[in-house]
DNA sequence: AATAGTATTTTTGTATACAAAATACAATAA
DNA sequence: TTATTGTATTTTGTATACAAAAATACTATT
């Protein structure tokens, strides 16, 4: 209503616009960001890009080297698994706390994610993150926990920049979704705990089972 | 060994001075910070400043109001039960990692920091809290996962910036961690989760305990 | 032809400069 | 007096400028 129009920062669009050129591998993972270059690309001086690139550096999406430059992060799988690793614990406790305090609206807003999917037979890859994520989002929000949002967002950052789809079936993370929701309406906050967690390590299980074939792959 | 001499730009320092200005309430919690006064203050410009503040952002520690200026963050007890929330949910996850992967010198280590001290039976506050922070940055560590780590640090900055000696009473926290270690010993992983996950939660009920208080006695 | 040393160019880090926005303040009218 | 408008001052955000460090190209020597 009476919010007041923020004025964004020239750094925080260089944030994003960087950030949007490393997911895109226009910027490839290992090289060196010459600072000039890229700032007249953005048409920016390089103050903003200092900043963005302090931003980026506090995610993890590039490293910097003091004197010799910034470089794009070089992120692989076992950087995801680690990732996948700290949503395990955040999550677990946000949806614990979720199932102790969550109101009746807070779980229709759960509801309204996750059953009209069920009536959808044929749902789309991309489609779905969109919901999958506005669920782990939610629970985030509900657990009203300023920092675990913070810290979540981080790794987040990381997983999503990875290029890869979806990594559980559809089906299979839909069905965690309806049993992480039941343990809420439960306030079953050991259940919750214990689903969310289950839900991520599938994901782990998964990603290191890729790692092996590769492994394997190279060793014949 | 061959380790390059890290060149130390001046942001960095400057990020470390304006923290202790804010740890030693030199800068008031809500205060607004003047960048150039600051800035002279430190002999500086404002150029490194800013990267020091985006730092500070990150870690919670100030807030930008874009236009409006650099505000110190305001902590407070809710605050600290958050990020001991967070601890909670990552060193979770990381010790049960340790009780699977932990090396016999990684336990050695350990133990160095916990037996020494049942020797000693008049342990000062100040002591106790330094073995306390390395047994938990240790456990990280072993942990071997890079973002747990990193996470976990920006959480640690608030509880460290917080005026507030031990919470556990010193016998009790080295009990609880002894008890740790000796899963770790076991290779009990489970074990090991609880156990520290508790330990984290007892300090969570004491500050709640003192939230509590402090409104009772406002209600008089 | 390979190497060591030197000169040149590039790039970074920080200071200064300047325009735009926010705040403080004073003057005017109700 | 209390609001309200307009003006002066402060403060911020970004661009430019410059010095120091690193990278590169080049030369001379063996």
């Amino acid at each position: 209503m009476n919010k007041p129009i923020e004025y964004t920062d020239l750094s925080s669009q260089v944030y994003s616009r960087v950030k949007s050129l490393i997911v895109s591998n226009e910027l490839k993972p290992g090289e060196k960001i010459i600072q000039e270059k890229l700032a007249e690309q953005l048409g920016v001086s390089r103050m903003p890009l200092h900043k963005a690139f302090q931003r980026l550096e506090n995610e993890l999406m590039v490293v910097n080297v003091p004197r010799r430059g910034v470089f794009v992060r070089q992120i692989d799988i076992p950087d995801i698994i680690e990732a996948f690793e700290c949503r395990k614990g955040l999550e677990g406790i946000a949806a614990a706390k979720v199932a102790k305090i969550c109101q009746e609206q807070d779980l229709n807003k759960l509801e309204e994610l996750v059953y009209p999917l069920l009536e959808i037979p044929d749902i789309t890859e991309v489609e779905y993150m969109e919901v999958d994520q506005l669920f782990h989002e939610t629970i985030m929000q509900i657990s009203d926990n300023h920092l675990i949002q913070h810290l979540n967002k981080i790794g987040n950052v990381m997983i999503r920049s990875f290029p890869m789809g979806l990594i559980l079936p559809i089906r299979e993370s839909l069905e965690d979704h309806i049993n992480i929701l039941e343990a809420f309406k439960e306030r079953d906050s050991e259940k919750a705990e214990t689903l969310i967690k289950n839900h991520s390590n599938k994901a782990i299980l998964i990603l290191e089972q890729q790692i092996n074939k590769t492994n394997e792959q190279s060793n014949e």
